[in-house]
DNA sequence: AGTATTTGACCCCC
DNA sequence: GGGGGTCAAATACT
């Protein structure tokens, strides 16, 4: 129900992107009709973003690590034991962030160590699970769960949870100032991509998946000013056109560089509430 | 031998 | 009650 409507707006700022393709066009642009189409399309971003937001926050986590050590001695036999020690007591499912991706390689640039895989039911592909490589040594609670994409089985669907606290995070945390920005200077409901700018570092890419990034522009050419992050698996799905803008209006510049990769972000964005 | 993966068991939560 | 997330012994790999 949710992703249907998510669908809609989100469509429905994609026709007006391509309006505004159209206006951007012509010699004379009519800048009112700019201003209000790109409004428009910003208004669609933050009542799709809103709306998403509902839908992910409501992918299940992990539960707390178990420090019960003394239950080890009820363990009789050489499997599993049975209920009598609750193991698991006090599992919850805490609200750490996460974040669902589209990618070709389930490769990034973190270490994980694959601690399940689960048939699920429903579902065409297993799916596996991950924690960080340094869960134990630096206590990283960053776990993700892998899951083929049975739309694009040359994809896999990557949900990330909860953040990385290890060393290999801090090292990458520098390198996120290479992320993708995008602006809509002339409007206040430029907040709308913000919510994709928080994703897990872990889902943000840069020195992999050359053979993709390479299709784009550098990151500095994208629009910029209220700098909102689009994390990189968006915009690497697809090639992006090399489209720029640059027009006035209200005394204020405003430049539209790569205006189909907004698009693109739109329509990849889309696909992951499709049923 | 140490580390990573597999896989059945176990438990929480809807 | 059952689906899904995690544990941990067994197994595979380096």
């Amino acid at each position: 129900m949710a992703e249907c409507s998510v669908i809609d707006v989100l469509r429905r700022g994609q026709e007006w992107t391509e309006e505004l393709k159209v206006l951007l066009a012509q010699p004379k642009l009519p800048s009112d009709q700019v201003e209000l189409l790109l409004r428009n399309i910003s208004g669609a971003f933050s009542e799709a973003t809103a709306m998403s937001q509902n839908i992910v926050a409501s992918v299940p986590d992990q539960r707390m690590p178990s420090t019960d050590e003394n239950d080890m001695d009820a363990i009789s036999s050489k499997k599993r034991r049975t209920q009598a020690t609750p193991k698991f007591g006090g599992r919850k499912r805490a609200n750490n962030s996460c974040n669902k991706v589209l990618r070709k390689s389930i490769d990034d640039e973190f270490q994980w160590r694959k601690y399940g895989q689960k048939e699920i039911f429903g579902a065409k592909y297993p799916r596996s699970y991950f924690r960080c490589t340094h869960k134990n040594d630096q206590n990283c609670q960053a776990t993700r769960q892998v899951q083929q994409s049975e739309k694009q089985p040359d994809m896999y669907e990557i949900t990330y949870i909860g953040e990385h606290t290890c060393k290999e995070a801090k090292k990458h945390c520098q390198q996120q100032e290479a992320s993708y920005m995008i602006n809509f200077k002339p409007n206040t409901n430029n907040a709308l991509i913000q919510h994709f700018s928080s994703p897990p570092l872990s889902s943000i890419k840069h020195e992999q998946e050359e053979e993709v990034m390479s299709n784009q522009t550098s990151p500095g050419s994208i629009i910029s000013h209220e700098q909102v992050n689009i994390p990189s698996d968006f915009l690497d799905m697809e090639p992006i056109v090399s489209d720029s803008f640059s027009m006035d209006f209200d005394g204020s510049s405003l430049e539209l560089e790569n205006i189909d990769s907004i698009f693109s972000f739109d329509q990849q964005y889309c696909s992951l509430f499709q049923v």
